[in-house]
DNA sequence: TAAGGTATACGTCAGAATGACCAGTACCCC
DNA sequence: GGGGTACTGGTCATTCTGACGTATACCTTA
């Protein structure tokens, strides 16, 4: 087998070559009461029954990737509007699904508010589980989606840096601690609120001032600006971070 | 369709689902005389006759698509040791393939000292074209392999800021004008010689001095000291593209 | 109604990092 | 031996970052 000649996707002869189902599965991240929370499903039937799964489903030969992304993730979720929905990788282990040969595409979708779409989801058993539970070991994993999920919340961290994924997760107006929020349970760090601030408004084009105030939560303090996202967040990300926090 | 219920992985009937042919091409990218190239193959038949194209070839049921990767690689060029081999993306759309529903798991390969390997390989007429060359469409590339080039191009150039990527393109032992010739040519940018120094040696852990030097070239010069790759590579690249170049 | 608590808004300061630039060194070619 | 070239090493001004102190505006509780 390892004298076979240079194969190219041309000399195709359709009968000669294995044949594999074609799925996209979904990780829908979200921000629920300041931590990370990404959607599961819970399977009704074997393999891996009653385990939590990724969101997904089989791409059409007529659909391209992100159609069936889209697709998956209405019908999953009820909205079709995900902030982000992103590809981020390709799984096709040998045995990752005991029944057949399956390769899935994976993505990452980002979601405000998804607190009420749940409620209306077709899937009666979705529910938002915090990454911490999956990091720890918590939650039982079907398939190889511990893994999927561990690739995909990698990716935000690092897209939390060079793009502007950050704005995806809070809602058309947001205040800075919001804003804050999302960085900091992305990367698990704390970042000083005086000094995020300065690194955004400070600058051109990454948030407009609505004008409005939020109102303070019960513990009180003063209320905090409400602002809407600048043209600046399509090109990068305005925090980073430093090689210190790297590990 | 669109009121089906969500379809997890879990509901399959492998004789509802289209079969899809699995293949993974890889784009394979060097530096070549001062400029960034990619190694293509010359297309032999049809469809896409003398077009050039990404080598690759279908995955085995029995492999991962890491392992189908390196395999491919292995036939194509003859090495087993890139330095790089990293997934990056898949392509799915309907048609790309006019003769079956193909899905292909997109790698980019970072080798150095391809020159000699190409002469080996069993692909006669593989070349190294600049990627220059591409972006100007001066080469007419086969299937959507354009796209797949142009997309292996954008993701090295966010991976030469955030990996030690660069290090891959240079030899077990390189001048510091050699890696700086990577940056240029994959940002398109010109650096500093004496900055780019100090970014590099200034701190710990990036370049170890080896003692020797490198023969300057027809040109003159005093000569480079010569390094070896230090361990900080492995968490993250010590240039940073400011965001006045980002575009 | 007043006092205490809390979170946002805003400014200051020192240290680190960056870009621009200049001078010295060591080799090549002519 | 002289000029050209590229690497080495340094200075300087500017910007960015982290740390921190203080004022502001709302909440809760007494």
């Amino acid at each position: 087998m390892t004298s076979t000649p240079p194969s190219t996707p041309s000399d195709y002869d359709p009968s000669r070559f294995p044949a594999f189902a074609v799925t996209v599965d979904i990780v829908i991240l979200t921000m629920s009461s300041g931590a990370l929370h990404v959607l599961l499903v819970r399977r009704g039937e074997a393999p891996f029954w009653g385990r939590w799964a990724v969101p997904g489903g089989f791409k059409r030969p007529s659909e391209t990737l992100d159609e069936a992304a889209r697709r998956e993730l209405t019908e999953e979720t009820g909205v079709d509007a995900a902030s982000v929905l992103r590809q981020f990788g390709a799984y096709g282990d040998p045995g990752r699904d005991p029944r057949m040969n399956v390769v899935t595409i994976a993505y990452v979708a980002v979601l405000r508010d998804v607190g009420a779409i749940v409620a209306g989801s077709d899937a009666a058993d979705a529910s938002l589980i915090p990454v911490s539970a999956i990091r720890d070991g918590a939650v039982d994993l079907a398939f190889d989606h511990l893994r999927i999920v561990g690739d995909a919340i990698e990716r935000v961290r690092l897209e939390l840096d060079t793009t502007g994924i950050a704005a995806a997760f809070v809602g058309p107006t947001f205040t800075l601690a919001e804003l804050r929020a999302v960085y900091e349970a992305v990367w698990g760090v704390q970042l000083d609120a005086a000094n995020f601030r300065r690194s955004i408004v400070g600058r051109d084009e990454w948030v407009i001032p609505t004008g409005n105030r939020a109102r303070p939560g019960t513990a009180g303090g003063r209320p905090a600006e409400l602002y809407r996202a600048g043209r600046a967040w399509a090109r990068g990300g305005p925090i980073h971070r430093t090689s210190n926090d790297r590990k």
